[in-house]
DNA sequence: GAATAGATCCGC
DNA sequence: CGGATCTATTCA
């Protein structure tokens, strides 16, 4: 296993999100396989936060990538992003689904509000550097399994759902 | 200050 | 399909 450097997340935000695929997120002492993720594009994405310019809230995603972008949705819910691309261009990797493997039954998480509830994972967690911090960071493994994905609609949004910017992981070899 | 929509989930 | 529940953003 090796953590994914800043360069990684510096590619375009449709090649990380597939990248992300099959990669391990650890979180605290949870590990969990990446099994479904979004793209968030720019400010002419729509659905993207940043669509309508920089705010206090979206001023993460001009950053630097491989920062953490966590924020609240529905006023119960966690939703983990990592950005991605150049600083000043903002854009993010919404992390949707993982396969939680620190357990010896592998259990499926798929959503992004199950999934920080499962992690712990809640706003004190907004713009932590994943490339230096020492208990939230992703990992990939030396040998990656194989695996076949699917792209469809991004989910729960009602603009931008031309763009088939999510990515699921659909079966293994 | 008030209104509103939102990258969700669960139960009916 | 609607309710929970709150915040960022917009409008007055």
């Amino acid at each position: 296993m090796h953590r994914l450097k800043r360069d990684f997340f510096e590619n375009p935000t449709i090649t990380v999100a597939k990248e992300l695929l099959g990669k391990t997120l650890v979180f605290n002492k949870h590990q969990g396989l990446i099994i479904e993720t979004e793209a968030y594009i720019g400010e002419n994405d729509p659905a993207c936060h940043a669509a309508k310019g920089r705010t206090k809230r979206t001023e993460i995603m001009y950053g630097e990538a491989g920062y953490s972008y966590v924020y609240l949705i529905y006023g119960m819910y966690y939703c983990l992003n990592i950005v991605t691309e150049e600083k000043n261009f903002p854009a993010a990797v919404l992390v949707r689904g993982i396969i939680l493997n620190h357990t010896k039954d592998a259990k499926d998480i798929n959503g992004p509000g199950k999934l920080c509830k499962h992690l712990g994972i809640t706003q004190e967690h907004n713009k932590i550097n994943l490339i230096n911090s020492n208990f939230f960071y992703i990992t990939a493994p030396k040998k990656q399994q194989t695996f076949s994905y699917i792209e469809t609609p991004r989910i729960g949004i009602k603009v931008g759902i031309d763009k088939l910017w999510r990515f699921k992981i659909h079966s293994f070899y």
